[in-house]
DNA sequence: GATGAATGAGGATTCATTCAT
DNA sequence: TATGAATGAATCCTCATTCAT
C-alpha cells in the first residue's frame, strides 16, 4: 500500500513534517484499522447520532482511553472512517467514476458506474450511513460529510467532462440531483434483498437513465 | 388526557358524563397540540435522535412529567406529531393526492401534487424530518415511519388508479421509488432558498416527469 | 532521532566503565532538566492540581513513558522542580538570604532580601506556584511543599541570627508569619505589572518593615 | 427569612419575574441547601480544583443528575456556596465590617472586625477555601472569586470611610494588601489549633495594626 | 392534571500510570 | 532508554423516565 506512514520504516530522519511526525507504530496502525472497523459496525447498527464512542471501543475490544489515543472525538472517527472507505473505494474501483467510462453510451456507463458503487455499498454498509450523515438538520455535510462531498465532486467532474457546455449553475443542480437520486435509490436497494434488490437496482438505473438521457441528447443531438 | 382513567374516581354523580370529560379533553387536546408543536420545533432543531424529551417539555413550557402524561415515550411523540401533520395535510390539501388530479396530464398532475406538498413541507419542516426518520438504519419506517407509510400508501393508491394494469410488484417498486425520489428532491429543495430552491423544484419535477411518463405511455399508448 | 540508544548495543568493549555511565547520567540530567522545564510551564499554565503528567510530557516533547522513567509520579515532579528551583536560587542569589545581609539596617536588608527574591519569582513563576502548593487544604506543605519548607527554614535561620534572644516559639510564629506575608505580597505583585507591580513591591516592603522593626527595636533598643 | 423564594407560597400569580419563575418547591430549597453543605465539605476536603461534582452529589446522598438539576456545573456550585456563606455572614455578623466599628481606635476596631471574621472562617472553613479560589493562576477571582471580591469591596469601603483623603490608587493598594494579609494570616490560623492558633491570631492583629496605624496617623495627625 | 424532584445508567472525554517493544 | 500503546477508573454532564405532592 503506497500511501502509508513512511515514517517508522524510513531510516532517514523524516524531516519532521509537522512538529512531531507522531511516529506511529505498526500496532497503532492496526488499532486504527480495528477501531474504524468497529466504528463501521456500530454506525451501521445504530446510526451516526446514536453511536457511542464507548460502544465503538467495546466493539473493538479496547478501552475508551485507547480509542481517544487515536481519535479526538466521535466526529473524527466518522471522518477517519469516511476517508478510509473513500481510499478503499479509490483503490478497488476507483476508475469506475472516472475517465474510461465517460465515453460509453449512457446505459452502459450507468452499469459501469453504478454496479461497482452499489456492490461497494453492499459490502461496506457504513459507506451509506456516512453518505447520509446524522439526522441532525442544518449544514448536513459540514463535518462528517466527507463522503458526500467527495462523491459530489466526482459526479460534478463527470458531468463536466461529459457535458462541457452545461452552464456551471445547471451542472451543480444536475450533480446534486444525480447524487441525491442515487442515495435515494441506494436506500431502497440496501433495504431489500435478493430479487427485490435487483428490481430496485434496475429501477434506479431506469430513473437515472431517463433523467440524464435528455441532457446528453441536448448536448450531442443525435442527428435526426 | 383522552384515553386515561379519569372516569371511575370522579366523585360527582356521573350525569352529564358528557360535558366535563369534554372540557378536560379540550384542555388535553390543547396541551397535546402545544407539545406536538414544541416537538416539531425541537425535532427540526436537533433531529429525531438527538431531540430530548426534556427539551421538548421545556420548549412547550411544561414540566417533563406533564409531557409523559400525554405520551408514553419519545417515539409516541413522533408518531403523534406525524399523525397531527398528516391530519393537517389532509385537511388543508388532502385532495391534492387524490382523485381529482388523477386525470390530468402528467405535467399538470405533478404540479398539482408536488407544489402543495412542497409548500406544506416548507411550512412544516418537521414533516420532512419525520418522513426521513432517525438516522438509525434497519427497519426504517417501523416505528416513527407513520408519515412515510402514509405517503407511500397514497402514492401506491394513485399509481393503482392511474395505472390499473401494472402488476402489484411493479406498482410497489414504482411507488417506493417515486416516494424516495420525492424525498431526495425535497431534501435538496429544503436546503436551499430563493431561486436555487426554485431550480431544485423544477429539477425534481423534471426527474419525476421523465421517470413516470414512459409508464403512462405504456398504459395508454397514445395511439400513434 | 538524535539522542536515541546507541549506547547499549554498541559493540565496543565495556572498558572505561566510568565514562559511559557518566554519559548516560549527563543525558539523563538533560532529560530531567527538560522535563522540569516543561513541568514549570504547565504548572504555571494550569496550576499544580490541574496539571497533567501527559501534558508535561507533551510539553517536553517526550512520551509519557519517558517521563515516568525519571519521576515516579506527579508529586515527584513537583518536588524535583522545587529542588531545581531552590538550587537555581541558591546558585544565583543564594547569599541574599544569608549572613551578609544580616547586619544591614532593616530597610536595606529588606531590599537586599526581597528584591532578588521577587525578581527570581518573576523569572521563575513556577516557584510561586510551588510555594503555594495545591489548593488542597490540610497538610499543605507535606509533599510538594519543599519550597515552602526550605524558605521557612531560611527565614527562621535569619531570624535566629538577627534576634537570638527571641524564644523559639515566638521565632517560629514570626518566621511563619513573615513568610506568609511575603507569599501574600508576592501574589499581589505577580498579578500586576508595570507601575502597579512596583507599588505592590513597595507596599510589601512597608508591611514587612512595620511588622519587623519593633522586634528589632526590642532586641537592640536604640540607645535611649 | 426575608429574602427567600416568595414564589411558591404566594397565592397571587407571581407576575413571572423572568420567563418562568421556576416555582421552586420546598424540597428543592432543602436540596440546594444540602448540596451546598455537601459542596462545602468536599471543597474543604479536597480543595476546589480536585473536588468532583460526583463526590459532592455522593456526599449529599443524591444522584449526579439531581445535583445538575440545581447547578449547571461545578463553578455554579462554588458561586452558590459563596453567596450562601456571604449571606450567612451578612446575617450573623454583618455589622462587623460596617459603620459602627469605623470610629473605634484601631486596636479595638481590629478586634471587632477580625474576631468575628476568624470565628466565621473557623466555623465555615469552606469560606476560606473559596476565598483563596482554585490554584489555577490567571484571573484568580474571575469566576468563583465572589467571596474574595465581596470582601475586597468591604475592605475598600471601610478604608474609604476611615481614610477619606487617601487617593483612590493608594486605597486600592491598601485594600488589596490588607485583604491579602488577612488571608495569609487566616491560613496560618486555620492550620493551627489551641494556643498556637491564638498566637497566630494575635500576630495577625499585630501585623495589621502596625501596617495600618501609620496610615491613620497620617490622616488624623495626633496633634503632637 | 400538573409539577418539579429524583434517578442512575450512560454519554464523551481525560488521566495517572504501566507495559511491550 | 525511549517510545507509543494501553488501561480503566474517574471526570463532567445528559437523558428518558418515574414519583410524590
Amino acid at each position: 500500500m503506497p500511501e502509508k506512514q513512511q515514517t517508522e520504516e524510513s531510516p532517514t530522519p523524516p524531516q519532521r513534517a509537522e512538529e512531531r511526525p507522531r511516529r506511529r507504530q505498526a500496532r497503532g496502525e492496526r488499532r486504527i484499522a480495528e477501531l474504524l472497523g468497529a466504528a463501521a459496525a456500530v454506525f451501521c447498527r445504530s446510526g451516526y447520532t446514536a453511536a457511542s464512542t464507548n460502544a465503538i471501543a467495546r466493539e473493538a475490544g479496547v478501552s475508551p482511553g485507547t480509542l481517544y489515543q487515536y481519535f479526538p472525538n466521535k466526529e473524527a472517527i466518522a471522518v477517519g472512517l469516511g476517508d478510509q472507505l473513500l481510499e478503499h473505494w479509490a483503490r478497488s474501483h476507483g476508475q469506475a467514476l472516472t475517465s474510461e467510462n465517460i465515453g460509453l453510451p449512457l446505459d452502459r456507463m450507468l452499469d459501469a458506474v453504478l454496479d461497482p458503487l452499489i456492490a461497494f455499498n453492499v459490502e461496506n454498509p457504513a459507506f451509506a450511513v456516512l453518505m447520509h450523515g446524522p439526522d441532525t438538520p442544518g449544514p448536513i455535510a459540514d463535518e462528517i460529510g466527507t463522503v458526500h462531498c467527495a462523491l459530489l465532486a466526482r459526479v460534478e467532474e463527470m458531468i463536466a467532462t461529459r457535458l462541457p457546455d452545461l452552464p456551471p449553475d445547471e451542472r451543480t443542480v444536475t450533480a446534486n440531483m444525480t447524487l441525491h437520486l442515487f442515495k435515494a435509490g441506494l436506500t431502497l436497494i440496501m433495504s431489500h434483498e435478493g430479487s427485490e434488490r435487483d428490481a430496485y437496482i434496475a429501477e434506479l438505473k431506469t430513473v437515472m437513465h431517463r433523467y440524464l438521457e435528455p441532457l446528453l441528447e441536448r448536448e450531442h443531438p443525435v442527428g435526426r
